[in-house]
RNA sequence: GACCCUAUCGUCCAGUGGCCUAGGACACUCCCCUUUCACGGGAGUAACACGGGUUCGAAUCCCGUUAGGGUCGCCA
């Protein structure tokens, strides 16, 4: 029983989830899921200035959104809480006495120092490997504080604290920490307790290589939910940085992930962030949506737009053809504003491409008097009634498609043309070739 | 500055002494498919940081250099 696994996502509520304290949440997950084990989340708010109830939110729903369920912690309580460090005030007093009354500590202008074994601390790292740390000279390594003059505690203490009382196995955490960790591990061993396993993960820098800052592109969780991007590809592409299914598969279920996933096969060098293979995953992820998830996640980016609190039989269908078109939910109003007004715009290169040409004013009519004939409004006969044309008036109908598709949409790209013209409507797309046959084309 | 980690295509990964004239993916270029864009299919450009060892043999092991990153807080 004592073997069991429990690892901890420690953040401070910064206000914004980095991408790199999110991959760190998804290791700990992937191992606690791949070992049985518990998930544990802690909020390390021992900074009062800093602490508050929205900058907490900003982390819970980083961690929903990527689909990171914690089996301990806010909302989910446990049997080692609280899991909010500002409320543990009368646990970490429990421990600074027994440090104090082990002589451990001593009091430099009104703060309170652990004074430092002063011997060489020896990490055994579960991706870094056994690493030596001389901590003899004071110069180079002076003793920690662990406790402010107005009483609060400071980060390595509250740590260790935490992580014995919640029974902390194995700690997983970024490669920033490693330099602490023979600091920590003093402290354990002045505390009479064992150490967890640790395990240092790499930090993800920017695609060039320098340090990851709040500001950067990717940098923050919040940019990937406004961005549009689709969940399940985040966090696929936040697992192959650093760990890899080592049979050349990019896109992988995370159950499969659960099962494949271990610490000891996770790269040691620093991942670089590289967004466009994130938004080409969300690509992929996004084709085998179903139709109604699609919809669900679609709703919050057609806010504000025509298409907003559309009855779905007239949504669905727009829906449909562009979800295998767009590689992230934030495109989708665009592609489908069209649909939904008749002030649509023309981009100027198709219009001068397709329309500004000779006769074509008089092709767009001749193939809306033929689309009037159209029996059933079905893409096969819409498609049928263009080809007909084309061979009436002499052109190839390739030559057509385009114009029509210009008078429609005023894009020169779009779904399937046939399937589009469907959609609008019989009434509709013709009334826009007309209207774009008088005003815009020659 | 001291200490620690790291070093394969622009980027993410594969490669743990011979199967490597180094493989896959993103991006990029070209071709095919297609009514456009995209998807899909095919092809191409592109890397073992450098210098020493060890070995019959090194991308793989060792040392050094260089470069990048991290830590050294009364931040977490």
């Amino acid at each position: 029983m004592t073997s069991e696994v429990r690892v901890r996502f420690a953040p401070s509520p910064t206000g914004y989830l980095h991408v790199g304290g999110a991959r760190t949440a998804l290791f700990n997950w992937l191992y606690a899921r791949h070992c049985k084990g518990t998930f544990v989340l802690r909020i390390e708010d021992t900074d009062k200035a800093r602490n508050s109830k929205e900058a907490v939110q900003v982390i819970l729903d980083g961690l929903r959104w990527l689909g990171m369920d914690w089996d301990e912690g806010p909302s989910m309580g446990g049997e080692y809480g609280p899991y909010f460090q500002s409320e543990r005030e009368n646990i970490y007093q429990r421990y600074f006495d027994q440090l104090e009354a082990g002589g451990h500590l001593y009091l430099d202008n009104g703060a309170w120092r652990f004074r430092s074994l002063r011997e060489v601390v020896v990490v055994d790292d579960m991706i870094c490997g056994r690493i030596e740390f001389d901590l003899s000279n004071h110069e180079t390594h002076p003793d920690m504080t662990i406790r402010r003059p107005d009483g609060s505690w400071i980060f390595h203490f509250v740590n260790v604290v935490d992580d014995i009382e919640m029974r902390i196995s194995h700690v997983i955490r970024g490669e920033d920490h490693l330099s602490n960790t023979p600091k920590h591990l003093e402290l354990f061993k002045a505390l009479g307790k064992p150490a967890p396993r640790y395990a240092h993960i790499p930090l993800i820098l920017n695609k060039d290589g320098s340090k990851m800052s709040k500001r950067d592109e990717g940098a923050s969780i919040t940019s990937y939910i406004d961005g549009g991007f689709v969940p399940e590809a985040v966090k696929n592409y936040l697992t192959l940085l650093g760990w890899s299914p080592k049979d050349g598969r990019e896109k992988l279920e995370i159950e499969e992930v659960v099962q494949l996933f271990d610490l000891e096969k996770v790269n040691r060098k620093n991942a670089h962030f590289d967004i466009d293979k994130c938004v080409w995953l969300s690509g992929q992820y996004m084709s085998s949506l179903t139709l109604e998830r699609f919809a669900e996640l679609c709703s919050p980016f057609l806010v504000g737009t025509d298409a907003e609190g559309l009855e779905a039989a007239k949504l669905q269908p727009v829906l449909a053809l562009v979800k295998e078109k767009v590689k992230t939910f934030a495109e989708v109003p665009a592609a489908i504003s069209y649909f939904f007004t008749e002030d649509y715009s023309f981009e100027p290169e198709a219009s001068e491409k397709a329309l500004n040409q000779p006769g074509a004013s008089a092709r767009l009519n001749a193939l809306a008097t033929a689309f009037e004939k159209v029996a059933d409004w079905s893409p096969e006969s819409i498609e049928a009634a263009l080809k007909a044309t084309a061979v009436e008036l002499g052109v190839k109908a390739g030559s057509l498609v385009l114009p029509t598709r210009v008078a429609v949409s005023g894009r020169g790209s779009g779904p399937s043309l046939y399937h589009m013209m469907e959609v609008l409507g019989r009434e509709c797309s013709i009334r826009r070739i007309r209207q774009t046959a008088d005003s815009k084309a020659a």
